[in-house]
DNA sequence: GGCCAAAATTAGACTTAGTCCAATATTACG
DNA sequence: CGTAATATTGGACTAAGTCTAATTTTGGCC
């Protein structure tokens, strides 16, 4: 599936959002790249060539894509939010060495024995999370 | 299980740490509790009678509670660590809405499907993290 | 107890991720 | 094309956490 120009558009769009030239831009890092960025990533990935796209406006992007569930956030490195392109249903593995995130489709995983939820809640999602080291430390 | 002076003594010794009088103190308030907290709140409480114990040796007593695996890190929200005082095999509810962490017993739930882990990986913990919130939103 | 080296604590400067704000620029649309 | 709504901006700000060099406490030893 290549990411261009028309199709980021109309991704953006049927998620009901905008489509800036820097909101355009952010989703082709994002999308073309297919990995897990955080934000300062994205913020050097789209202003390598020339700068085009400020601080702010990366992280108002990433917010609204998240609200907007376009992307997804994984939080699992204390110091930084990854955000996600892959909506499917997944997983991750998280090498705590290299900070590498990789995925684990969540069609193959079944969970048992998760007790009830409390009366009123309703689950948001359930995130699996193994974290590897190499072996021998 | 009461939380003396002296059994906290004996547990800070048992995993290789030298009690100190402001060691204790954080390792009181979160055995004491028994709840998931976060380094501030950590240091307000142990702050609260008279100012006994500074920021940085919040931190780093934290760190070296963590590396000597007396205590855990929950990283679910993206803006602070959460410390858990329980190091048995568990896994959380996180309440987006009001920060609330909740323990799940680990002894009932079986996750099968996981992939086999890449070549020279080792397996450093598999956290599920059930992410609730009010229902009708 | 008293002495000293090693270990722990400290205040406060610093770093880094992320937010906020008020001004400017862009866009959508009649 | 004009204008109101929306988006972007630089830069100040906040909050979590780290670092550092100086001071204090501790533990071992006589």
């Amino acid at each position: 599936m290549p990411y261009t120009r028309d199709t980021l558009v109309e991704m953006l769009r049927s998620h009901g959002i905008n489509p800036t030239h820097q909101r355009i831009e952010i989703a082709y890092a994002l999308f073309a790249r297919g990995e897990h960025l955080s934000a300062d990533q994205i913020l050097a990935i789209v202003n390598s060539r020339h700068s085009e796209t400020s601080k702010a406006t990366v992280y108002n992007t990433l917010n609204l894509f998240l609200e907007k569930k376009l992307v997804r956030e994984v939080i699992v490195d204390p110091h930084k939010v990854f955000y996600d392109p892959n909506t499917d249903a997944h997983h991750h593995i998280y090498n705590v060495d290299t900070g590498e995130l990789t995925d684990i489709d969540a069609s193959r995983i079944e969970i048992s024995g998760l007790p009830p939820l409390p009366e009123n809640m309703v689950a948001d999602g359930v995130d699996i999370i193994v974290r590897v080291r190499a072996r021998a430390s």
